[in-house]
DNA sequence: CATCAATATTGACAGCCGTCGATTCCGGGG
DNA sequence: CCCCGGAATCGACGGCTGTCAATATTGATG
């Protein structure tokens, strides 16, 4: 019932960074893959905004009721937040009544470094 | 008819790095629409890989010859890096019968930066 | 000009995806 | 125990998207 956990992909990307910047060697196939459901899972407007208010909220993490004013109903709203914690994005709390969402910094520091200014 | 030239994404994105990191404040409806294009242009494995494998290859840029072999066919081919081009994450340009295609630098760092690691 | 090699475009099609309304699940109070 | 509010799930639907085969375009070369 309680699938609040998720799959291997944060394992994987958040313990091993992952992958040499772009610029210096060619992704794998297996790492373009897991790479790309992060890549896709920001490649929606609103989910990039959900996101970016997770992440700039106070102490990187909000309430769904602090971010839900994005102009699609809720449920769309949960399903958005779902995707972004499947790709590893994100990690959700509840607390009494409420679920807090918060960014995961190795990830997208990951993800930056993949893309950053190379040497 | 020849059409090389893409839209004024590049030119906003490219010339104005767009915006605070995601983790000092929310997007705006408009960055967050434009950025959600090149995060998505990035969100398919095949494209992921076209485009690590342009951003690796000596100089930064590639024949179209160099990366042909991912795994789909030659119009497939073409069409994603249709995609990353007018993403603004790329260029092309033409050489006799080649066309290569180069990283655009500036917008991948910026979403390097957008991302990056905070204060 | 005829032909060939390298890319791009077109048209078609199946599957995915964002969205919603309705419903369900989960905790907290009366 | 019942009800209420916050959030997730379900089912449906239209539009987008990745893919291919076929064809067109473009430039080099004989």
């Amino acid at each position: 019932m309680s699938n609040l956990r998720e799959l291997p992909i944060l394992e994987t990307a958040a313990t091993a960074p992952c992958c040499a910047p772009l610029a210096r060697e060619p992704l794998t196939v297996p790492d373009a893959e897991r790479l790309a459901v992060m890549f896709k899972a920001l490649g929606d407007p609103v989910r990039l905004r959900l996101f970016s208010m997770v992440a700039s909220h106070e102490g990187g993490e909000a309430c769904v009721c602090d971010i839900q004013d994005v102009g699609v109903s809720q449920p769309t709203v949960s399903h958005h937040l779902k995707k972004l914690r499947e790709a590893g994005l994100v990690t959700s709390e509840r607390r009494g009544t409420w679920v807090f969402y918060k960014v995961v910094p190795e990830v997208t520091a990951s993800l930056a470094g993949l893309l950053g200014q190379e040497g």
